[in-house]
DNA sequence: TCCATTTAGGTAGAAATCTAAGTAATATTG
DNA sequence: CAATATTACTTAGATTTCTACCTAAATGGA
C-alpha cells in the first residue's frame, strides 16, 4: 500500500451470469444476514446480565440438565470440545459454572451451575423468547412453519454433504 | 476445576415452561444451524483456491466493482471497517488485492483486484452456485420464495430495533 | 499383566468479527 | 486563517469459533 499510479478501470463488461446470482437473493447470504441480526440483538440484551453470546448456548443447555461432561455438554450445544473448553473457562472466571473431576472416572469433567447462574434463567429465557417474538412480527404461523421446514430441509442438505 | 465431592443433582423438576421454547423450533437456532452449514462448506470449497471465508465476501463486491475505497467496500460488503482491514491485509498478502491511496484524497485507500484473483472469478462464483443448488435440492422454488421472503422480513425487523 | 487403543479434556494457533480509541487528511466555520 | 469537526483508515484488544495436536485415564486384547 504505497503506490500512486491509478490505474484505469478495465471497464465492467457486465457478465450476464452475475444477474441471476445476486448475493442479496442467494440463500447463504439471506442466513448470514439474518444470523449477524439474531446474534446482535442477543449479545445487547444479554450483556446487561454480564452474559455473553458464546456463554448463552451453554446456559441454555445447562439449565435443562446440569452436572453434565464437557463432552456431552459440547454435542448438546453443537460445539467442538476446544470451543467448549474456552466457554467453560470464563463461565467459571463469571462465576456461572463450577466443574468437578468424576470420582469415578478422574478423565470426566462434570459442570455444574452456581445459585447465580440458575437464577439467571428466569430472567433471560424471557429475553430469548422476546427476541424471537419481535422477529417473528408480522409473520403468521403458517409462513413460519414453512420457513423452518425449508430452513431445516437446506441445513440438512449441507450436512448430508459433510460426511 | 479441582474439587472432588460429587454433588447430589437437584432433581431437574420439569419446568413446562420450556418445552414450548425448544431451541430446536427457535427461528434463532434454526439460522445459526443453517449459518453454520453455509459457511462449513464454502470453506471446504473454496480452500482450494487458496481463498478464505473471509476473503470471499471482498472478493464477491471487488468483481463487480473494483477500484473502491475502503468504506465503501465495508458497506458493501456488510463489514465493520476494522474487519475489513484485517481481511484487506490478508488479501494483500495473499496477492488477491492492491492498495493504494487516492490521489485527489490522501485518506482514502483504493482496492483493486490483482489479475489472479480476477481470474479466480470464474472458478469461484460456480461454486457458490452449486453450493446454493445443492441446499435447495428438494425445495421448490414457490417454497424458496417464501423463505426468502420470510428470513427476510425477519431479519428487517430485527434491524430495525438497533437503531 | 502389559501394551495398544479409545476416551475426555486441554493447549496452540489461526481466522473472523466486533467495539473503542487513535492518527492523518480534509472540510467547515467563527 | 486558525480552531474545530468530520472523514478514512488503522491499531488495540476482546470474543467466538475452528483444526490439529497433546496428555492423562480407562479399557481391552494377546
Amino acid at each position: 500500500m504505497k503506490g500512486f499510479a491509478v490505474r484505469k478501470t478495465k471497464k465492467a463488461r457486465s457478465n450476464g451470469r452475475a444477474a441471476d446470482f445476486a448475493p442479496s437473493d442467494s440463500a447463504g447470504y439471506l442466513v448470514r444476514d439474518a444470523h449477524r441480526a439474531f446474534q446482535h440483538m442477543l449479545e445487547k440484551r444479554i450483556a446487561p446480565y454480564g452474559v455473553t453470546r458464546g456463554q448463552w448456548y451453554f446456559l441454555r443447555v445447562l439449565w435443562t440438565k446440569d452436572g453434565v461432561s464437557q463432552r456431552e455438554l459440547s454435542e448438546s450445544v453443537g460445539m467442538m470440545e476446544p470451543t467448549t473448553v474456552i466457554a467453560l473457562q470464563s463461565m467459571e472466571k463469571a462465576g456461572l459454572v463450577r466443574r468437578e473431576r468424576s470420582a469415578e472416572d478422574k478423565r470426566k469433567a462434570q459442570v455444574w451451575l452456581t445459585p447465580k447462574a440458575k437464577k439467571l434463567k428466569g430472567r433471560l429465557l424471557p429475553v430469548a423468547r422476546h427476541i424471537t417474538m419481535q422477529a417473528r412480527e408480522g409473520v403468521t404461523q403458517a409462513e413460519f412453519e414453512l420457513f423452518r421446514d425449508v430452513i431445516r430441509r437446506m441445513t440438512g442438505n449441507l450436512d448430508k454433504l459433510k460426511r
